[in-house]
DNA sequence: TTGTAGGCGTTATCAC
DNA sequence: GTGATAACGCCTACAA
């Protein structure tokens, strides 16, 4: 049995409401007593049960992350910092890698505070489940009730398609993955194709590159299939993912393409890793920060008063220019 | 104000530890009044408080697990493996990103079970943080009190090297990462190292390949620079990861050795995606689920009691043929 | 400045 | 079968 604040009471010879005051630092009492309680605390190792705590304060100050998916890495990096953001507000965040509906059931047994979903597919999930429960998805819509952010990929790919023919561009390739089973990579594709035509760019065998897979060897052999033709190459293209991307460089290099000498490239998802490749790679997307705070800031309005939250929010994009794209060559 | 158990009472004209009772399905109240409780509580939609479930009970159900570094995918594979084995003790699994010490006083706050701890730095934590709190780390031994749950790496490295040797090869690589930090890596270079005296085996100006880093990236650039130079290559070799072995295959490859023919390649951990490469991995290391049931285990006996678990719990490695390895061709 | 007492929502132990 | 009633450990008026 541990130690509960009667039995400091006991040995500070004080009643227990003293020492709950006295632990909760309250002015209402003398320095001297306060000092004492606190010490005899300490000796004894004394925790207070937060279960007891709660049932009277109602309030955990934390909130969860549901993420069903951590095998696929590309959301650890947003996760940390949301983690960071959350903190910010003083509070905790804790995560569950089961699915939403199981998930949120585990953490209203933790009188969690507030509900991220980061779920994939879109799930009927009862209502009763996530019932005054503040709840929030990123992603995917995972339900029309509830609010969701959004990151508007077909301006993402309006504006690097837009920067590369400022640079003089005009055979550009997009190399994705556009399994329907992902909503978000459909939307890149589908917003390259509006720029294509909006630009008025002339459509080449390479204007659309299916890497069928989001890892880097997947936009690697779909680059080193597109290399090897005898056509005529492109002068740009841009990766739909942060993997993609690297693959893509990898396959140029390869064919001795000097990035951004003979071909610009410019990659989707505003890292900081995208800094980190092999060429320091021009990127698209909402920077990670900004969608951590926009989610998190959303969460804390959603706690506040949830009428106030529209429910969907869109992220716009921004263009980081590094070093992987350079006018285009006369041809 | 959510609706209690006494509401229910209220509005089924019995006491409410009558509803408690037929809330828990206890043989000891009617049926029929049971049916109409159970009812009542539906239409009401009543939640179970579980703070106070708690301070009662004592016991969440819930094991938490450390996990600060979730940026490196290595473990993800074997999270999601230790939470289906929780989950078939009936217990469920949260996760926390913070430090172990942050991460532990949060999971205090929810009445966890038992916690399992990932952190990779070997972190002075004060005792208090833990006491009398069963918990259990894996990968770093976190502190002297802590069981730990360990690899023999050094003995993976001895059933590659046997293995191969067995195959009648001789010029054998190790191509791994040595960082100073990383303790497992250490103890693979040093299993290695003791395997080649062992067998006797020549040292090759590329007996030993420092890829500097854990991944794909390395082991690539890395075994390029080994197939590249003039002398004898090796007939086989061993990478010390998952990634670093996908790197391996592929600059293999591309120089056209053909993969077991020319050169056997065998690659530590242990898991599924070993078979998915381009060519499927033959592997060493201890089977993810053999880790994750050791782990899972462990925490159990921990729980049931403290004392009969070893301080150190060292799981042995296998190998796993695949289609990668070879007779060494008579030279 | 300190102590008393009621309550938070459950479960568990008794009587009835 | 059902109903009081006492915990569980803590917080917070309010009383002293």
């Amino acid at each position: 049995m541990s130690i509960t604040i009667k039995d400091i009471a006991e040995l500070a010879g004080v009643s227990y409401s003293t020492v709950s005051k006295a632990l909760n630092n309250s002015p209402l009492v003398k320095p001297n007593t306060k000092a004492k309680i606190i010490r005899i605390a300490k000796e004894q190792g004394y925790e207070p049960n937060f279960a007891a705590r709660r049932l009277v304060q109602k309030q955990s100050h934390t909130i969860g992350l549901v993420w069903p998916t951590v095998e696929r890495v590309a959301l650890s990096t947003l996760v940390t910092k949301i983690k960071e953001e959350i903190e910010k507000h003083g509070y905790s965040m804790i995560l569950s890698i089961n699915s939403a509906s199981t998930a949120i059931e585990m953490f209203k047994r933790f009188q969690i505070d507030a509900v991220i979903v980061f779920e994939e597919t879109k799930q009927k999930m009862d209502a009763s489940v996530f019932a005054n429960l503040p709840i929030i998805s990123y992603g995917t819509a995972l339900n029309n009730e509830i609010p969701f952010v959004d990151v508007n990929y077909r301006q993402a790919m309006l504006l690097g398609v837009k920067y590369l023919v400022d640079l003089g561009h005009k055979r550009i390739s997009f190399v994705g993955d556009f399994s329907p089973v992902d909503q978000r990579q459909i939307e890149k594709y589908e917003g390259f194709l509006e720029a294509f035509e909006k630009y008025n760019l002339p459509v080449t065998p390479h204007t659309i590159v299916n890497t069928g897979g989001l890892d880097w060897y997947d936009g690697y052999h779909a680059t080193k299939r597109l290399v090897e033709t005898d056509s005529t190459l492109p002068t740009a293209v841009i990766g739909s993912s942060y993997d993609i991307s690297a693959g893509i460089i990898r396959a140029l290099r390869e064919k001795d393409l000097i990035i951004p000498k003979d071909i610009s490239v410019i990659g989707y998802d505003n890292i900081p890793q995208m800094a980190n490749l092999e060429t320091p790679l021009t990127s698209i997307g909402p920077p990670i920060d900004v969608i951590a705070k926009e989610i998190v800031t959303t969460v804390f309005m959603l706690m506040d008063e949830k009428d106030s939250v529209p429910t969907i929010q869109t992220i716009h994009p921004e263009l980081k220019e590094r070093a992987s794209c350079a006018i285009a060559k006369s041809t």
